[in-house]
DNA sequence: GTGGGGATTTACT
DNA sequence: GTAAATCCCCACA
């Protein structure tokens, strides 16, 4: 057995050592296991942490975004809003902050599980949305940093993909570095950032 | 030590 | 459509 070492060189996961936004549409169609349940990764974001005012990577290496500065192939694991979960990938050349958040997928194997995590859910709102992809995952901060080299599995180069604006920015929210699966019915709708309380709208007055 | 903000989801009108 | 829920992280003093 080899043991295979994420970011060393070759492997299956070796495209995840190329630059985030080469890396980001080959997970399109990848399928990820967790939990007991296996995921069709249907749409994901790119954040660099380098170059990117909407990573949290841009302020520099805390003790939360460390795993997107270490090796690619791992699991970012985050909190956000005081309930909901979100992961990425890290990715990226050995030295960047790269990584891929994971944003929907189609569940493929344990339909079961992941319906008993979500009770109310349609099958295909399981993974729709960051959060509830987690969710139906059993992801949470105890899987932060975790070697996904067993885990993920890459399919073919997909044709049939689009791009756009990233879900829910205020900062850098121009840059079209979202990929989903063209037409694919478990995508996540686009919603922008709420603009800030006491922020006026950039409409003009009179 | 304190305060502001967030890569979301859900329920309700 | 709008609003509330609710914890952690980070920057600053």
């Amino acid at each position: 057995m080899a043991a295979v070492s994420p970011g060393s060189g070759s492997g299956p996961l070796e495209i995840l050592t190329r630059p985030v936004l080469e890396a980001a549409p080959r997970l399109l169609g990848a399928t990820l296991t967790l939990g007991g349940v296996t995921l069709r990764l249907t749409e994901v974001e790119a954040y660099d942490g380098d170059n990117d005012p909407g990573s949290h990577a841009n302020r520099g290496r805390t003790e939360r975004n460390k795993v997107m500065f270490g090796p690619a192939g791992h699991l970012y694991v985050y909190f956000t809003y005081g309930m909901h979960h979100c992961c990425n990938v890290s990715c990226g050349p050995q030295g960047t902050a790269s990584a891929i958040l994971l944003r929907a997928g189609e569940v493929i194997d344990g339909l079961d599980t992941a319906r008993a995590r979500r009770p109310k859910s349609s099958d295909r709102d399981l993974a729709r949305g960051p959060g509830r992809l987690c969710k139906i995952l059993g992801i949470d901060r105890e899987d932060d940093g975790l070697d996904l080299s067993e885990v993920l599995h890459l399919g073919p180069a997909l044709d049939d993909i689009s791009t756009g604006p990233r879900v829910g920015l205020r900062l850098a929210a121009d840059r079209p570095w979202r990929f989903w699966i063209t037409g694919d019915p478990t995508v996540s709708r686009y919603v922008a950032a709420k603009p800030r309380p006491g922020t006026r709208t950039a409409q003009p007055r009179r």
